[in-house]
DNA sequence: ATCGAGTTGCTTCTTGGTTAGCATGGGTCG
DNA sequence: CGACCCATGCTAACCAAGAAGCAACTCGAT
């Protein structure tokens, strides 16, 4: 899907992002890759968008995330991850990925609504198979999901509930791989959970706030914890 | 499903992949099928996509990528997987794509939603003048909203935050003039101004609640307060 | 107004995907 | 057996991207 180049830069970034928080300009980036100019970049970048890697903003500084990493970056960068079972990993990304992006509202407009896919319920501690299956789905406002995949989960219990996120509120969760400080996100712990959760990163260290004095914040080694998807709305019927 | 040719590129994809997480040309592919020309492998992959086996880009190098592997080719490489991931993460996605289809949300999803107007902002002491005027419209899931009139309001100030309603938050009123005892309803107080509180009636004294401990219960004889909606739905955006 | 950062146009060279035409060996079907 | 389809092979053009460089332009923030 990528070329070396490509694959390289994707790789810079996304190291980059681990370490500073903050994504490198363009000018960083064509250093480097050793080029002498930073078109070269802007091509590269436009590929990646293109093939869905990354995210951003046109006319932003550093306004660029990384969505996705393919499956050979990710094995490669993150390998302690413990054995575990192949299909269980399955069950989150790559594939339910065609579902959310391209919803272009064609006819709807500016009135659009968009299906997501509700996966499953989410908590402290579900088992991330939970999260590999469509329950149903939901309308959700466009204005609500941007670019990306998005697809949305059922929220169970209150550890979030100073957060203003209830038992049973249906979140919508842009597809992501990275996060910033104080962001809410699905994060895959140890490969064995998925938990909605606020994120700190301190150096290595990643935190797992609740929002509800009553749970604890959980700290993880960065490679304990991967960051599958960013909140960006929240839904709730009474 | 696969002739031998198509199944030997095909493994061939796959171990590449592997190595370098980069695919290969259909100049790479041309050599190590030992051909003399690309074109025979432009079939064989055309072939490939045709069967569901790989993915692609039309016109983009190295643009492609490997969906599912025949059982055959899985079970001759998979051994030593047990301690390894990626590719054979691949391994059922299939299945899973469909579900993207429904994303298409032209007409099924046109009728899932609703419009309704947002007639202000509402909290603790906002001038019913507020509630009056459409600043805008939002697109609400047409489940959220039943028979009835509605309407929306954003929410303005923290005084129902315990109950999950932050600032800036989109309520969905359907209008009605009665509430039941812990409603979340608008009320109209002394005709002067409108706010967003939990409902309670005692005999001829209405309770209205915030949800935040911060503010009080004001009590008031019933005709002092006329319930104008009750909360049934929000929506909030990140 | 100015600086930093992203965007574009244009050029050049290389890499890589697309097509068309023609040919061969295997099967399948009357 | 001959007609025909299909998977393969090969040649040869052809053209579209990828990659790089330089420079000018523009947008956003200060």
């Amino acid at each position: 899907m990528l070329t070396k180049k490509q694959l390289d830069l994707l790789e810079f970034i996304h190291k980059r992002v681990q370490r500073d928080g903050v994504p490198p300009s363009f000018d960083e980036m064509k250093e480097a890759l050793d080029l002498k100019s930073k078109s070269g970049i802007h091509r590269l970048i436009t590929a990646l968008e293109e093939r869905g890697f990354i995210r951003r903003l046109a006319h932003r500084a550093r306004a660029l995330e990384i969505v996705k990493l393919p499956d050979a970056l990710e094995a490669k960068l993150g390998q302690s991850q413990s054995s575990f079972k192949p299909q269980v990993i399955d069950g989150d990304r790559p594939d339910q990925r065609p579902v959310a992006a391209q919803s272009l509202p064609t006819s709807g407009a500016a009135a659009g609504v968009i299906d997501l896919p509700v996966m499953g319920r989410i908590a402290a501690g579900v088992p991330i198979a939970a999260i590999s299956e469509v329950s149903h789905n939901v309308a959700v406002p466009a204005a609500m999901v941007g670019k990306g995949e998005h697809y949305a989960l059922e929220v169970k219990g209150d550890s979030m509930i100073d957060a203003g996120i209830n038992d049973g509120d249906v979140v919508i969760i842009r597809e992501t791989v990275t996060a910033d400080n104080g962001d809410i996100v699905v994060a895959l712990v140890e490969d064995a959970e998925a938990t909605l959760k606020r994120y700190r990163r301190n150096g290595n260290a990643i935190a797992l706030e609740a929002a509800n004095p009553a749970y604890e914040t959980r700290l993880f080694r960065d490679d304990q914890v991967k960051v599958q998807g960013r909140l960006v709305g929240l839904i709730r019927s009474y």
